[in-house]
DNA sequence: TTACAATATGAATGAGCGTTCATATAATAT
DNA sequence: ATATTATATGAACGCTCATTCATATTGTAA
């Protein structure tokens, strides 16, 4: 195979990472186009805080944190401090892209199931 | 939010699908680009058997064939019959681009890490 | 310092799932 | 029918990990 088993491993790590619930949510409620607070204005960054997140999502503080915290060894978001709030927002666009694909794939797939 | 709670989970149950190396190897193994035994002309479709499979990335028959059973149930890949023997390729465009989208993720990962 | 708000952390539990092994099914050929 | 090849299936084990609860840390204001 051309992709080592590192490159394999790293590969599952990510997918892992996104393939949850939760983290879901949290990376959705960061993209602008999934947001319904936002008006759809390309490349605008997000950002919010811990609390947000979670009143948004409806999930614990505890378990958003927790999970902010693999989104962000995952390099799926970056936050910075402002006083005692942080705000994290999507690193990069990678996790946009992978998100909105497989949004599509979901959506195409009910669409075959008619 | 603005997508709702069955979408979020069948995102979940499509990334976590993805998100496993055995699965991984094999989707990789039937997308052109990362097969060795390939030319890269895009657009070619790859049809390989499970033994095929199996010998490629170096796993028994049994676990692949589970595994792309659980690539079919989620609409990773498609199969066809034959005699005696199945062939599987990818299903569609989104998969291709999942798995490019993270490897291009990890690889950009590993270069910031220098 | 004390109080409060925002976030992080650690332990523990419980469920989900990847893998293996053994076996079953299906198709073909002799 | 028997043998052989290709693939699928079911059970069982072990381990990972998402969530909760309690507590700790950090920053700010009075």
């Amino acid at each position: 195979m051309y992709i080592n088993e590192k490159v394999v491993n790293q590969m599952q790590d990510t997918l892992k990472i996104a393939g949850d619930a939760t983290r879901i949510k949290i990376l959705s409620c960061l993209l602008d186009e999934f947001d319904k607070n936002e008006s759809h204005e390309g490349g605008h960054l997000i950002e919010k805080s811990v609390n947000d997140i979670a009143l948004q999502i409806g999930a614990s503080q505890s378990l958003v944190s927790h999970q902010l915290k693999v989104l962000k060894d995952g390099d799926f978001v970056k936050c910075n401090k402002e006083g005692t709030k942080i705000y994290y927002s999507l690193k990069d666009e990678h996790v946009r892209e992978i998100i909105k694909i497989t949004y599509e794939h979901v959506l195409e797939r009910a669409e075959e199931n008619d």
